[in-house]
DNA sequence: TGTACATCAGTGAACGCGCGTTCACTGATGTAC
DNA sequence: TGTACATCAGTGAACGCGCGTTCACTGATGTAC
């Protein structure tokens, strides 16, 4: 709680939060500098004072949910040990929490159009988090049989675009398509289906 | 080609290729209504002639896609006949090369925000698309063997959010990420290890 | 074939709007003596 | 404790810009006689 009891008091946070709302409410596209300013109680002109400009605005507010992103990863992976099974599973299950519980975040992450090189902090934090993606996939596939065992790297990148694809096809209201399935069961069968593929869960389970 | 000859010739058709051009190149938030009409060597005052504005014109294009998708998901599907696997797999591959060939039409449906509902004839295109996907699923579902068995429904889900993730993560350059793998191996891999956790293909294929 | 007329695709000027950004300023807060 | 000063977060007015949209018009094309 820097600077407390200045004329604003915490005027940095309160911008990114109301950036947060906007992006989540409007779209990245329907954020706009002035609006969040409002949203603050305060001029356009004061957001210069903490920020360059509308896109480091956004910036930070994404930089914040890698941040918190990556915690939460790291807290499913630990939560799931000793199983390098149930960790990997609890890693899928965390993109979607995390989707569903920071979709203001989310967004200004994913959607947003900032490149995760824009800045060496955002690409470290950013970093961060897909490492405990790619480590817990590194632990698992060593259950694999070797002799139908891929790139630890490609089956991450599986379930990744499937947690990816089913967060935007059927957790956010994507444009007149309805759910059939809650997208939680949709995941998680999903999962399912695919570590019997590889030959991680027995077939009868 | 009617009223060929006129001022501009094909005006129309021009514009959605503009529209389309643009939203390829600049997201659909850079495309705008007046670059469309500088880039058909027009007044964009001359865009209201054909389209009721900006959203209009957008709509028309996404139109278009939803047209053209439709038609390479039931030639994937009719060419893997009379194998139900073989068709399924050709739906999959079907929309990622869908979305590697008219990028700009991908943009237009699934990024733009235009609702799919936006007009009865935009929502029966879709619908004959997504239904291609659906009856693929639906044949293919009756070679599980029914104590595994899913629901059709959710396991043609299954495959589109992977083939969604796949083209959003992966096949388009997304900030910051570069693709480990060329897409289309990453979405065949997939969809293989997915199949046979199903039981769909034998586990030593 | 030639002329007079109707059509209507595209023009060009104008509009109001909200945007991001700049700048000199002001006035509340913190600090030195 | 009180006063004088320095700091600097936020103000308010102004800017240039490109946007989507409107409107009366114009002039090339098609058609009737």
């Amino acid at each position: 709680m820097p600077k407390r009891g200045y004329h604003h008091g915490d005027l940095r946070n309160a911008l990114v939060e109301a950036a947060i709302e906007l992006i989540k409410e409007k779209g990245p596209t329907g954020f706009t500098l002035s609006e969040a300013a409002k949203q603050a109680g305060v001029t356009p002109a004061a957001v210069y004072r903490h920020f360059e400009g509308r896109e480091d605005l956004i910036a930070e507010a994404a930089r914040q949910g890698y941040e918190i992103f990556a915690d939460l990863m790291e807290y499913a992976y630990d939560s799931g040990q000793p199983s390098d099974l149930a960790s990997f599973e609890a890693t899928g299950r965390a993109y979607l929490a995390f989707a569903n519980k920071y979709p203001g975040h989310y967004v200004a992450m994913f959607e947003s159009g900032i490149s995760i090189n824009r800045t060496p902090e955002l690409a470290a934090v950013a970093q961060r988090a897909f490492a405990v993606l790619e480590k817990a996939a590194d632990r698992l596939s060593e259950h694999i049989p070797p002799e139908m065992r891929p790139p630890p790297q490609m089956f991450s990148a599986h379930i990744w675009a499937m947690s990816h694809g089913v967060v935007e096809l059927f957790a956010r209201s994507a444009p007149g398509t309805k759910s059939p399935f809650p997208p939680e069961d949709l995941l998680e069968t999903g999962i399912g289906i695919y570590l019997r593929g590889l030959g991680l869960i027995p077939p009868d389970s």
